[in-house]
DNA sequence: CTTATAAGTTTAATAATATTAAACTATTAT
DNA sequence: ATAATAGTTTAATATTATTAAACTTATAAG
C-alpha cells in the first residue's frame, strides 16, 4: 500500500528541486503543475511548513525550501562523499582515454542511482544524464553489472516488478535475463546493447566492497556505430573501464576492515 | 488543519537527522521512538522509499537516508551560503572581543532559525545551541530585534499563537511585548533578560536588507551575573555586536540592487 | 476611488483514505 | 529444531483528508 498524502508531499518537494525555487513558488503554481486542488494543497503545505521543510514568505505568500533540508545533505555527505571523491579520478581516466560518457552507479534498496558522471567529449555525444529510475537495473550495463553478482534473494527483490521495455532490445523476460546475468559473471563485465536507449552501447564493470559484494559499478556509453565499425574500439573501452573498476574497488580495502558494514 | 500522515513522515525524517542513521534504522526502532504501530509505519516507510527519500537495505531491512535528500542541500546552499560566509568573520570578531556565544539568526515564515553560531570560550559557558523553535520570537534578543522592525502585518502573523512562557521573565502579554518592541526601535537594539533561559542575558541587533527590511540579527549571550556585576561589560558587548551588525548589513548593498528580491 | 478579478484561506460535510489487528512470512537466536 | 522477534500483507472500519463553497485578502482595471 502507498500513502497518498505522503506521495503528494514528496512530489511537491521534488517540484521544488526540479524547478528554480529560489524566488519562491506559489500555491497556484504547485496546484497547476501537480494537479492538486488548492484547498487540499493548502492543508498539505501548511503541514509541511509547520515541520520546517518548506516555509511561506509572510508578504508574497510564496513557498520556499526550508533550511532544515540543508542538514540532510550535511549528514549524507559524511557517508558517501569520500567514496565518490576517491572514484572520480578513475572515471576521469576512462573519460580521457575514450572521450565517452562515464557513469558511476550504485543502488539504494531496489533503486539504481547515479553517484557521479562525466559527459562525452565527442561531437556525437551519448548522455542519459542523472538517473534515479526504479526499474532500470535490467536494462543498463551499470545495473546488470551489479545485479549479476548479487544474492538470489536480492536479485529477486529487484526484479519482482514487471521489467519495463525501454527499447525493442530491452530484455523483459526474467528467464532470458537470468541467462544474461550468468554470462556476465562468466565474462566479468556487462553490456547494454541498445537496451536502454536506441543507438547507445554501454560496457559495465562491477565494483566490490570489503565483503566482495557488488557495491557500485562503472559504465562507459558510446554510440553503437562506433562499436560495430571498429572492432578494437570495444576492447579499448573494456580495458579502460576494467582497470578503473579494479582500482576503485581498492577503496574498500584501504578504508574498511572486513566485517565493517556500510550503507547500501 | 494539519495532515497527520505528512506530519508523521516528517517526524520520521527528523529522527534520521537527529540520530546516527549511518548504520540504518529498523522499523521497530522507528515505531518505538515515535510511537507508531508497525503496520502503519511500514506503509508510510514504503511510500517514502518509493519516492527515494529513504531506502531500505535489501538484506538487513534497515532504513537509510536516500541520496535524493542530498540534492536539497546543494540547491539551498546556492541561496543562503554566501550570506553566512560573509557574516561569519564578523561573528568571530564579537566572539574574539567578548569570548561569549554569538548567534546569527534569520527567519523562515514565522519560524526563527539559526544560520550560524559560535560557542562561548569562557569556562562558564552560555549556549542554547541551534534553535529552530516556532514560538521563540518574543523571548529572544535575536527574535525581538527582527520583530521590532517588521510590518504590523508580519508581526501579527508571527504573534498569532499563544506566547510560550520559557522562564518567569518571558513576556507573554502582547500589549507588553508591543511596548518592548517600541523601546527596541527607539534604542536600536534588543535585550533578552533571562526571558528564554534562566541566568542568560542577551543583546541583539537587527541586520537590514537592501530594502531596509529586517532580514537577520546577531545576538551575543552572556551569564547574567557578569552584566550586573560589571556595568561596563554590557556596553562592551553592545558596541561589538552593533559594529558587526552594521558591517554585515553592507552585504546587501554589495550584492543586490534595490528592488531585487531574496528569500525570507 | 470603486469594482472586478485572482489568489489564498477557512470551514464543515462526506467521500475516501490511512489505520488497525490479525494472520502470515522470514529471520535470528537458543 | 523450536521459539522468539522483526517485518510484511491483508481487508474491515474508524478516522482522516478532500471537496466545494464561502470568505478574506491582495492586486489590477475601470
Amino acid at each position: 500500500m502507498s500513502v497518498k498524502s505522503i506521495s503528494k508531499t514528496m512530489d511537491t518537494l521534488d517540484y521544488f528541486l526540479e524547478s528554480d525555487s529560489s524566488k519562491g513558488i506559489s500555491l497556484k503554481e504547485i496546484c497547476d503543475h501537480l494537479g492538486f486542488k488548492k484547498s487540499a494543497a493548502h492543508h498539505m503545505l501548511a503541514t509541511i511548513c509547520d515541520k520546517g521543510y518548506l516555509y511561506q514568505d509572510l508578504k508574497s505568500k510564496k513557498y520556499f525550501l526550508g533550511s532544515k533540508l540543508k542538514k540532510f545533505g550535511e549528514v549524507i555527505d559524511l557517508n558517501a562523499n569520500s567514496f565518490i571523491n576517491f572514484a572520480d579520478p578513475f572515471l576521469k581516466k576512462i573519460n580521457d582515454a575514450t572521450g565517452e560518457a562515464v557513469h558511476l552507479a550504485s543502488f539504494e534498496g531496489t533503486k539504481l542511482i547515479t553517484l557521479s558522471m562525466l559527459e562525452s567529449t565527442h561531437p556525437v555525444r551519448v548522455d542519459h544524464g542523472f538517473l534515479n529510475k526504479d526499474n532500470a537495473f535490467h536494462a543498463t550495463a551499470s545495473g546488470k553489472a551489479m545485479l549479476a553478482y548479487m544474492s538470489d534473494a536480492s536479485q529477486k527483490k529487484i526484479l519482482k516488478n514487471k521489467l519495463e521495455k525501454f527499447t525493442s532490445f530491452t530484455i523483459t523476460n526474467v528467464k532470458q535475463l537470468s541467462e544474461e546475468l550468468k554470462k556476465i559473471k562468466k565474462n566479468g563485465f556487462s553490456t547494454d546493447d541498445e537496451e536502454f536507449q536506441p543507438g547507445v552501447f554501454c560496457v559495465g564493470y562491477p565494483i566490490f566492497d570489503n565483503e566482495n559484494k557488488p557495491f557500485a559499478s562503472i559504465s562507459c556509453s558510446s554510440p553503437k556505430f562506433k562499436i560495430t565499425s571498429d572492432k578494437k574500439y570495444l576492447d579499448k573501452i573494456k580495458n579502460s573501464v576494467k582497470f578503473s573498476a579494479l582500482e576503485i574497488g581498492k577503496y574498500f580495502k584501504q578504508t574498511r576492515k572486513k566485517g565493517d558494514k556500510h550503507a547500501a
